[in-house]
DNA sequence: CCCAAAGGTGAATGAGGTGTCATATTCAGC
DNA sequence: GCTGAATATGACACCTCATTCACCTTTGGG
């Protein structure tokens, strides 16, 4: 709101140094890994610069030749992890047969790639309060590459015609949430369920219409 | 970590002190609502006590009279907000004539509520890293009255048979990023188009043809 | 081997903010 | 109206941390 914190987002600014060397680029990664596991586990906020480089092995100063600070290392985290996360699930969905089968198996790699790498959602889900923005962008890139991949499946005739943009915003809220319940916090019910969960909701909607068979 | 600190969670404080007169529960009122905007504005972490106590119109030692502290006021005000919203939501459904009906309804109000109290979303999300529980608590609750109502509609045969409770937590996320992008971010598609892109979802599920794919 | 550029160091600085406390004011019952 | 209890005050002690800086060490091309 005041002044001075205006500069932030002026430019996109390369970092205040961009490594130069195989050594300077070695430092830069164990310095962003470090940030990924103290974020995740404290928190942005709870997580000091020197929790950082503690766990990276670096006197605090050598933070400040990589990054401009707390929140461009926070930035340059979420980009990278989101860069990581589409192309996994790009990849486990790449040989599906239809737009059914690759929202089963985009589903399952999700909750997979959030049980394996639980910072992610800590660390996105801040970042949302430090810079709206860096949040949106991680979600509305994750966004157009769906609403692409349900526009094609359209044309297709393999879905329903509809609003593939608000389609979109509702299937990425079901993967958090299942992520975050059933991923993070509690491990009680099997994927294999929970997709096929929410394949049966794909396949026939909730209700039990006319046309559908009961059990 | 240090010594001096180390009170703040000793007993389960019932709080510094319940306000024993009129005018002490106006002040407190006065204090929790301050607290809404202020956290809901700046987040919890930029927001400070004294903008709380700024905004309420009293000293900054008012504010430990009544509360023993930051996270404690969180804690009360998540408590609070939660308990609205369910009344909210449950009143807009109590009057629907099936499950179907009552998810329309309920997406409606959501996205309504959320727009005309803006400060549920973030106090909320913000609290997850405050201190999970109080998170885990909002929806628990909230996913308890919704499996109820699963349970009855399934029981009434108003929807396929499934599992309750992983819908319930896919609805859930559903419609927290709906509200999210559509409620509280842009607001370039009306509640109607929103609605009945759900509800075409529930009654006829993402693939073409109700019953099966296609060969 | 040399040496300029790149990388690394960690103590010092200072801003920002929570929670305390001794004191002043208001309330409510008598 | 008196008086003890409740409430309100706001300056400040104290601490945590992000960031800076002057100086040292390593690297790698010539």
């Amino acid at each position: 709101m005041s002044a001075p914190n205006a500069n932030a987002n002026a430019i996109v600014d390369p970092g205040p140094g961009a490594p130069k060397t195989a050594r300077g680029a070695r430092t830069r990664a164990r310095i962003l890994k470090a940030a990924e596991s103290t974020f995740g586990t404290l928190g942005y906020h709870r997580a000091g610069i020197s929790d950082i480089t503690r766990d990276a092995g670096v006197a605090q100063g050598t933070f400040y030749n990589y990054f401009a600070g707390k929140e461009e290392i926070l930035r340059e985290l979420v980009r990278d992890m989101g860069h990581q996360v589409r192309a996994r699930l790009a990849a486990e969905v790449v040989n599906a047969r239809d737009r059914l089968e690759a929202e089963e198996k985009g589903l399952r790699a999700f909750l997979e790639y959030l049980h394996d790498n639980p910072y992610l959602y800590r660390v996105l889900q801040e970042a949302q309060f430090v810079d709206e923005s860096i949040y949106r962008e991680y979600y509305e890139a994750f966004g157009r590459g769906y609403l692409r991949m349900l526009a094609d499946a359209t044309r297709k005739g393999e879905i329903r015609s509809g609003n593939n943009e608000v389609r979109v915003w509702a299937l990425m809220g079901m993967s958090n949430f299942l992520g975050l319940r059933y991923a993070l916090w509690e491990g009680d019910v099997s994927f294999d369920e929970i997709v096929a969960t929410i394949s049966d909701l794909f396949r026939h909607g909730l209700a039990i219409d006319g046309l559908d068979r009961k059990p």
